[in-house]
DNA sequence: TAAAAATTGCATAAATTTTATACTAATGTT
DNA sequence: AACATTAGTATAAAATTTATGCAATTTTTA
């Protein structure tokens, strides 16, 4: 009965989203070992004995881009036993959002950005996942304004809609969407405006550092030391 | 490396909750063996080669109780490295939402029912498992009528509005309970009336199988059979 | 058998939130 | 100076949620 248990493995895995070039994109590394050998896959790894789960993720997280402000929450633990082809591995995975301007990960060709409306094919059952992962933000998105994990630290709300329609998926009526951003808490208008566009500057905005209402969501804050 | 997963060990628990006795009560088992000999705690096991984590969460159920008609969910996956006195072991939570009168066990000094309220006192960390059970039941009833889960099969709307007042944890205004429960998708109306009581006979109302607005729901339908 | 007690069942007004819709303002470019 | 482009704003209608009071049916009991 106890060795039963003994031929299972758990690894996490993290799908890290990221709003690059006015796309959702995932970061995937090619696997260089079998099985999936040369496939994209979501980054992950086994979890040492002495991290909890978070710590875990946020290890494998943080061995592939150098980025302080995370949003980081557990998705679901997927476990068929058909997932791995030759084993029997339990994944806990965690789903991660970044800023673009946070971070620091220069792509190779064993590491990149993909667009999530466009995935190649991917190891394991890690295409699921990252749908899953889709579809717990839009859920969290009508929650808790936790796009602005996405956006840069200053942004108009232009750049904040735009978010928001990427993650939804649909088009937001500019007028109601401004009407409800601006009575977000935690959103702080700040006396500055965009300068370099060939257009009519727009205010900026920014976000403090709220207690979102999320109901898994743990929050890597930037250390702010400078 | 690969050895150092060798000595996780992963298991299901299973949080079976239901009313009885205007009571939201949990299934809890006594423990016969170290750690936490004699304490109470959450029905759980391992998890076999042959299953995915929902099937050996369903056995893990069905090894306690006998019943049909269970919403059931995955919850979260608790992994502190100290949760358990002296192993690592990662534990795939789940809960259950189960009839009352859909129920046959037998109360033992072993195993039996405990108000959520008034829980003795627990092995791991299983208090807050059941407390996190809880909240994600209150999200859930919010977005679907999950509650109809833990009703008889025919119940009147002040049942209902009972359930969902133990639920959320404050009382309701029926005027508009009622107006809002006519509502809802699913709901059926009978034409049937309590006998026994001795007031005024209330109407009686039923679900029918529904698909519950649920996000990471699976629902073991009973089967009507008879 | 009449009154009382308990619970069911219903309707409406007020407040709030969501949705729908069109134009003016500011800036750089030509 | 006219044009192109994006920023920025207000209001009415519709839908939803909240608040509130009273009449109806049945059993109990006086």
């Amino acid at each position: 009965m106890f060795n039963v248990t003994k031929t299972h493995e758990i690894t996490v895995d993290v799908v890290i989203l990221t709003i690059k070039n006015n796309n959702i994109q995932v970061l995937l590394v090619k696997r260089t070992t079998e099985p999936f050998k040369g496939r994209w896959a979501i980054p992950g790894g086994y979890i040492r004995l002495s991290e909890n789960l978070d710590d875990a993720a946020l290890r494998v997280l943080k061995e592939k881009t150098e980025v302080d402000n995370i949003y980081l929450e557990q998705l679901y633990t997927f476990g068929d036993p058909l997932r791995h082809p030759n084993a029997r591995v339990i994944t806990c995975a965690y789903f991660a959002l970044v800023r673009d301007d946070d971070l620091s990960i220069t792509s190779t060709p064993e590491l990149g950005w993909h667009k999530v409306n466009d995935l190649p094919s991917l190891a394991y059952d890690h295409k699921e996942i990252i749908q899953y992962s889709l579809k717990r933000t839009r859920e969290r998105l009508e929650l808790c304004p936790v796009a602005y994990q996405l956006l840069p630290e200053k942004f108009t709300l232009t750049e904040m809609q735009k978010a928001y329609e990427l993650i939804m998926g649909k088009s937001l009526d500019k007028r109601n969407f401004r009407k409800k951003a601006l009575a977000t808490e935690g959103l702080i208008e700040l006396e500055e405006y965009t300068k370099s566009s060939s257009k009519r500057p727009a205010r900026l905005y920014a976000f403090e550092n709220i207690e979102l209402n999320s109901k898994r969501a743990h929050f890597i804050k930037k250390e702010k030391n400078k």
